[in-house]
DNA sequence: AGGTTACTTTGGAAAGC
DNA sequence: GCTTTAAAAAGTAACCT
């Protein structure tokens, strides 16, 4: 009887201790990527949903805390891309990946497709470009995107050709290069991308 | 309008069998020109028949899955080369091993670009499976007949898991009415 | 700038770790 | 869960000229 209590106690212990792990990687990423404290609670909530269903057996903690700060970070409006989460974790892009899709589809995420937008008032800060291009790009991005251009597309390269366009519009020019390192996306996904919206918006 | 469901091509057909003999691989592939064997790799020996073009997994078991075929047809084409080489190594074949088609992966077309973004929100996100950073086609899983359609920007669609080829004709017509439907096509 | 190759996703079976 | 096989879809990436 007393074992039986002990082990209890044992596992019940090694659970806070697997819990506190996963709160505290979490407010470790959740730093170094610099998002607010409002995503760093919302991860945490989603990260004691997926504990309570029983989501995280057969998976590493880590991948679950870091999938889980993923999935806070679009909820909130601020997305950082697998690849800027992947640099923070010790979990690899591909699992995290994986890890999000399948605790998003058990826990009934229903999360919707990033918006490039979003990404736009990042990017431009990081390149040092005015209002003017932030908002250019933002028409870029949505009157291509009514015009189906969006499907399938990536939401940073989009964004960043969106970007590199409206910088080459309001004659505050940023290399391809420039604009594809703030992004993390190639030059050949900018020039594709872009190809595609000035021909949908007809600048020729 | 063309009928979407004449655009249906069968891409790979993945099917089951076995000779009902347990099999010596390591001899087979020694005697079987242009096996690959590498047990620490994998169980199965790799038998690639030239036409029609197909893969064929030996086990030790006898078991044999045929991957790559074309059709149903040409599944039974192949595992009846594969079949008879075995028995060219004196290795006894049951006279007709019974196939079973395991999965068919057909593609297709819808004739007009999608807008995914709004598929997404018709079908209901609690449906669907849209990542695009991931992978550029959205996962919708259809009920019945029981088979994953990935679709595509461009209208093409990739219809998966079913297991025989009315399956993919029944998919891309429930497909097309749920966007008919939800305005999403034309 | 272009071209090629390769990787991402879906599904299924096989035997074994 | 992983390993291997084949094939399509379209996007992205790495590498080479």
């Amino acid at each position: 009887r007393l074992r039986k209590w002990q082990e209890r106690i044992r596992t019940k212990d090694a659970g806070e201790r697997n819990l506190q792990f996963a709160l505290s990687e979490i407010d470790r990423m959740a730093s170094a990527l610099g998002v607010p404290r409002s995503v760093r609670e919302v991860a945490s909530v989603i990260y004691r949903r997926a504990l309570s269903e029983d989501l995280i057996r057969g998976r590493s903690i880590e991948g679950v805390a870091t999938s889980t700060l993923y999935a806070a970070c679009r909820q909130e409006g601020i997305p950082r891309s697998l690849e800027e989460v992947a640099e923070v974790s010790r979990v690899d892009q591909k699992e995290i990946g994986r890890t999000y899709r399948y605790i998003s589809q058990e826990l009934g995420l229903e999360m919707r497709p990033v918006d490039p937008k979003q990404y736009v008032p990042r990017f431009c800060s990081d390149l040092g470009v005015s209002e003017e291009v932030q908002s250019k790009a933002n028409e870029i991005i949505d009157t291509t995107a009514e015009q189906g251009l969006l499907s399938g597309k990536s939401p940073t390269g989009y964004a960043a050709a969106a970007i590199y366009a409206a910088s080459l519009l309001c004659n505050e020019k940023k290399t391809q290069r420039e604009v594809a390192d703030v992004a993390q996306v190639t030059e050949v996904t900018i020039r594709n991308r872009y190809q595609e919206q000035i021909e949908a918006l007809g600048i020729h | 309008m063309t009928d979407p469901k004449e655009t249906i091509n069968i891409e790979n057909v993945v099917a089951s069998t076995g000779i009902g003999q347990e099999l010596d691989l390591q001899s087979v592939a020694m005697d079987l020109e242009g096996a690959d064997y590498d047990p620490e790799q994998f169980p199965g020996l790799v038998y690639r028949t030239q036409n029609p073009k197909s893969a064929a997994l030996i086990f030790r078991s006898g078991k044999i899955v045929c991957t790559g075929a074309k059709s149903t047809a040409d599944v039974h084409e192949s595992l009846e080369i594969v079949f008879d080489k075995l028995r060219e190594l004196n290795i006894e074949v049951n006279e007709n091993p019974e196939i079973v088609v395991q999965n068919i992966v057909t593609s297709a077309d819808l004739g007009r670009n999608l807008n995914l973004n709004a598929i997404a929100i018709g079908l209901g996100l609690e449906n669907i499976e849209y990542e695009p950073e991931q992978f550029p086609g959205l996962v919708y899983r259809l009920d019945e007949p029981e088979v994953v359609a990935l679709l595509f920007g461009s209208g093409k669609l990739v219809i998966t898991g079913g297991k025989k080829p009315e399956d993919a004709e029944q998919a891309v017509d429930k497909i097309v009415s749920r966007l008919e439907e939800l305005g999403l096509l034309e």
